[in-house]
DNA sequence: GGCTGCGAGACTCG
DNA sequence: TCACGAGTCTCGCAGCC
């Protein structure tokens, strides 16, 4: 490998101007290094790129030519003679470059060596350090230990380099595997066009309504505290109050109402309650589902489950998100799409893909989801598809019944209820537009709740009537009764699921609608019960697969082609300023100038409707609101 | 005695 | 066999200095 190190600008313009003059089209790998990962005050250290045998890193941080190396690279990076720009993780370094106004041409095609990692062998670690050594033999230095040595030192440009060059040399790799798996189609189509939305909602973030958070934290402390009080009187446990040195009071209580150890201890031997629910260890649980049984037995039970609710509330989410705000006011998550192995993209620091719903526990002055807001003259507009995953179980399986029962727009919840109960509903009234089906949906309700956690989706994870039969306290054969209702509607869904057992007796594996596969385990030996174990575990993740997977890859379809009906917007006269801000499984959230708000979710809809050539019509429900919570209306 | 790491258990979401 | 896919918090124990 011919390495270089490139300072100044004469220099990056002849290194990198003898590619821009060759006749190919270029395929380039490259890497950034910057001072921090947090976005807003990160700074760019430096850049490597590798071609073929060559490779170089442009040292950028307090060099006194910065500005003039930058320019240099904004014309480079747009330059249409570069086919395909090659980084691990590229959505990061594109991230960070974008700050100094830095893009690829719009026809540069993008291979993110970490997203291929992920398509190739989804059970494998994906980092670059990892990859190189199984893939390269190439033992890469760990960044902490090279950064002491200082930005300017031959260690740093040395390992800057390797990182790019090792990023090339995947490439070489990779692009023959992914040919070789037929996953070329949903790697360059969906996973790589989406990674530009990734990086909006990154760089975008959500913005939040810091006095409310407060006020909210504020009514949790006294939720709380009122609520100990009131277990160590129904408990018999003894409290006190002192003043602390800051001269605020303080309540002192001999017992830990979180720990469980001393919960199980005080509701069994104190309580003289039975508690019957176990945890894996046979352990008593002192979990919601274990406390509801036996509550009603004693006034504390009550209080528990809403301690419980309440610090859960003000623990893992209104204290946590303090910490989380920058200084313009919004959250930036970070979003990952090399993790989940159904392809699902998910969320951390914080996850927001878990932002509780309203309870009906305790009561609160408003909904958490009431504090993530639009700024003044925006909008917040929400986007569902109904139903998705059972759309999907439909167009997978290609169940006659099950399509019709969505193309004629029925209630698929309430139609499971209807065959299983012999629920006395006219078939048109499961018409969710017919005038009567509210009118029905209400009096079902118990019914309809079951043919939706009790059938539908147990269903598509794989329950067996034994699970149904504990969660529904039933019989085991009523629970197999429902099970074999559901599938004489829907035969085509049973025969489907035992086509998925098959293929992975003789595969292992599985694969998706858009080609996406699940390695699972390849042999199943039948002598013991881990092995049978396995073997079922892997048939109930075989078959959801199936249907999780092209859930996913719709919703990375949608957002892409939704970020660049917005990106056409706002560049016209009338500028929407319409961002993507969340992705939550099946919904879309984005933040729009509020007098667009109601036309653009016409145009939406239509993008995430259309974005899949499929024979089931999915739909989509949109909500407007000026906070996240009001878009649930 | 205090710190750190880790597994268990519980809870959040679709 | 006994529900799929995730992240985060707290407790309590083990190991270390």
């Amino acid at each position: 490998m011919n390495r270089k190190v490139l300072k100044t600008l004469n220099e990056v313009e002849h290194w990198l101007g003898s590619f821009l003059a060759m006749e190919t089209n270029l395929i380039i790998g490259f890497d950034t290094e910057t001072t921090s990962l947090d976005y807003l005050t990160q700074e760019l250290v430096g850049i490597s790129f590798c071609f073929n045998t060559n490779s170089c890193y442009i040292d950028i941080i307090d060099n006194p030519e910065k500005e003039g190396i930058l320019d240099f690279l904004r014309n480079f990076f747009k330059y249409k003679k570069i086919d395909m720009l090659i980084g691990h993780n590229i959505s990061y370094d594109l991230k960070v470059l974008g700050k100094y106004n830095i893009y690829p041409h719009p026809d540069c095609k993008l291979f993110c060596t970490q997203t291929a990692a992920h398509l190739i062998n989804e059970n494998l670690p994906k980092n670059l350090t990892f990859l190189a050594g199984k893939y390269l033999s190439i033992n890469l230095k760990s960044w902490n230990k090279v950064k002491m040595y200082g930005w300017h030192s031959q260690e740093f440009y040395n390992y800057g380099t390797e990182d790019a060059e090792s990023t090339y040399k995947l490439f070489q790799i990779q692009y023959p595997l992914l040919k070789l798996q037929n996953l070329t189609d949903l790697f360059f189509n969906v996973e790589m066009p989406f990674l530009k939305v990734k990086i909006d909602l990154e760089t975008h973030g959500i913005l939040i309504d810091k006095e409310k958070l407060d006020e909210l934290k504020q009514e949790m402390i006294k939720i709380i505290s009122d609520l100990k009080i009131k277990m160590c009187e129904a408990g018999d446990i003894e409290y006190w109050v002192e003043t602390n040195l800051m001269g605020q009071k303080e309540m002192i209580i001999s017992f830990n109402f979180n720990s469980s150890q001393q919960l199980v201890n005080l509701i069994t031997n104190k309580l003289n309650l039975e508690i019957k629910e176990q945890t894996d260890n046979g352990n008593p649980s002192t979990s919601e589902k274990s406390l509801k049984q036996i509550n009603g037995q004693h006034p504390f039970i009550d209080l528990l489950l809403q301690y419980k609710k309440a610090t859960k509330l003000s623990n893992a989410f209104v204290e946590p998100f303090h910490k989380f705000i920058d200084s313009d006011g919004r959250i930036r998550c970070s979003w990952q799409n090399t993790i989940a192995v159904t392809g699902r993209i998910i969320c951390s620091n914080p996850n927001l893909l878990q932002l509780p719903r309203k309870n009906d526990l305790i009561e609160i002055p408003y909904e958490f989801r009431s504090c993530f807001i639009a700024p003044k003259g925006k909008k917040i507009v929400s986007m569902d598809y109904v139903g998705q995953e059972l759309c999907w179980l439909a167009e997978v399986t290609q169940d006659q019944n099950l399509i019709n029962t969505i193309k004629e727009g029925k209630d698929l919840h309430l139609t499971t209820a209807k065959t299983v109960f012999n629920l006395d509903i006219p078939d048109e009234c499961l018409k969710i537009n017919h005038p009567d089906y509210p009118m029905f949906k209400k009096k079902y309700k118990k019914q309809r709740h079951i043919g939706k956690n009790g059938i539908n989706f147990p269903l598509i994870y794989g329950k067996s009537s034994y699970g149904i039969a504990k969660d529904f306290n039933i019989t085991e054969e009523e629970a197999k009764r429902w099970i074999d209702s559901f599938f004489s509607l829907y035969p085509d869904v049973k025969k489907s699921i035992a086509a998925c057992h098959k293929q992975i007796d003789e595969t292992g594996e599985v694969t998706d609608w858009f080609g996406r596969k699940r390695r699972l385990l390849s042999d199943f030996p039948t002598e013991t019960s881990t092995d049978i174990s396995n073997k079922y575990r892997a048939y109930r993740q075989g078959f959801n697969f199936l249907v999780q997977s092209p859930s996913a890859s719709q919703m990375k379809l949608a957002a892409t082609n939704v970020k660049n009906l917005f990106d056409a917007w706002n560049k016209s006269n009338d500028n929407w300023e319409a961002k993507t801000i969340l992705m939550i499984y099946d919904e879309l959230v984005y933040e729009i100038n509020e007098e667009y708000a109601e036309v653009s979710a016409d145009f939406v809809r239509d993008e995430m409707e259309d974005c899949v050539k499929t024979s089931v019509p999915f739909t989509i429900e949109a909500g407007i609101g000026q906070n996240y919570a009001e878009t649930k209306i």
